[in-house]
DNA sequence: AAATACGTATAGTAAAGACTGAACGAAATG
DNA sequence: CATTTCGTTCAGTCTTTACTATACGTATTT
């Protein structure tokens, strides 16, 4: 088991690499948070690219279809990371990353987290005199996304 | 639109269902989360009746394979929501409710984001003296990481 | 030693999801 | 008015994923 020595054989991502490689990387990184890979790509060049640009220009550069490109830029409309904006002269739609994407996610982690609460709620309510210990630990459970809320609330005004 | 006041019609979930559903709409919650629907139901189920249950048992109480279990008890095991734990005088595996689980899910969380930091850097890195809007917009997310990161580890802590 | 109980690995199936290509309606251009 | 250009929708394909049933190895019981 030698370690190999010669220089070409290794592909270094370099420079020019370092923008197409966060694209992709970032489209994994979608996918674990539940997110199709496409639009974590298209979030990536948004990053790195701004905008505005047009869903048929942006499906060229992702080499994606115009379909996926419309459905994913809505997708991320409504999660608040683009806006669309209207280009005087231009009747294409134009896609921008929005003011404060992060906040905007964050907003919505903290809606879904809270639909969370109101099931442990329902539960506390359902729970009988002999449950203690499950009553115990649905407050448990409860304390921690009160803590998660609070605190990502935090953070979503710490981002103006 | 007149209101149905026939009492009988309404199928209410009282007490006794409270537990079944909360670990169902635990399962579904679970998959927002990116993870199998057994896993978020075996632990909605460990949420209410704490433990320690053997693989066997616990497959009977959900009505799933034993195989689903054995693999989804190991997947909370390695995100720290289970632990393993031995009772004297039986020799089968007993899974319990481990002591800060959502601690341990935090860290997991705190991890993913690091590795995402790390592809951040090395955009930022790559980048030439050309791609200003890029570099102030990677700087963004860069900070974003940053709050995101901070301030889950303070509810960690807070945790104990 | 034979039989049983247990945990896990594997292969197969069924369902979900992402993505594409084609078709459609609306609006603008010629 | 005919054509083209957009954005979106829909049907179909392909991949991934969750879950089950079977089989296997190990440890235990009888």
């Amino acid at each position: 088991m030698s370690a190999k020595l010669n220089d070409e054989a290794v592909a270094v991502p370099v420079r020019e690499d370092a923008k197409a490689n966060f694209i992709e990387q970032h489209g994994l990184a979608a996918k674990q948070d539940g997110l199709p890979r496409i639009a974590g790509r298209i979030m990536g060049w948004f990053v790195i690219n701004g905008g505005p640009i047009s869903l048929t220009d942006l499906a060229a550069e992702l080499s994606v279809s115009r379909a996926s490109i419309s459905t994913n830029a809505r997708l991320l409309e409504g999660l608040g990371v683009l806006t669309r904006v209207a280009i005087p002269g231009e009747r294409q739609d134009f896609y921008q990353i929005a003011d404060s994407p992060y906040a905007r996610l964050l907003e919505g982690y903290v809606h879904r987290m809270q639909g969370k609460f109101a099931n442990i709620d329902s539960l506390i309510g359902g729970l009988g005199k002999g449950d203690q210990g499950a009553r115990q630990r649905a407050r448990q459970m409860k304390r921690f996304y009160e803590a998660a809320i609070t605190n990502t609330k935090s953070i979503i005004k710490s981002l103006n």
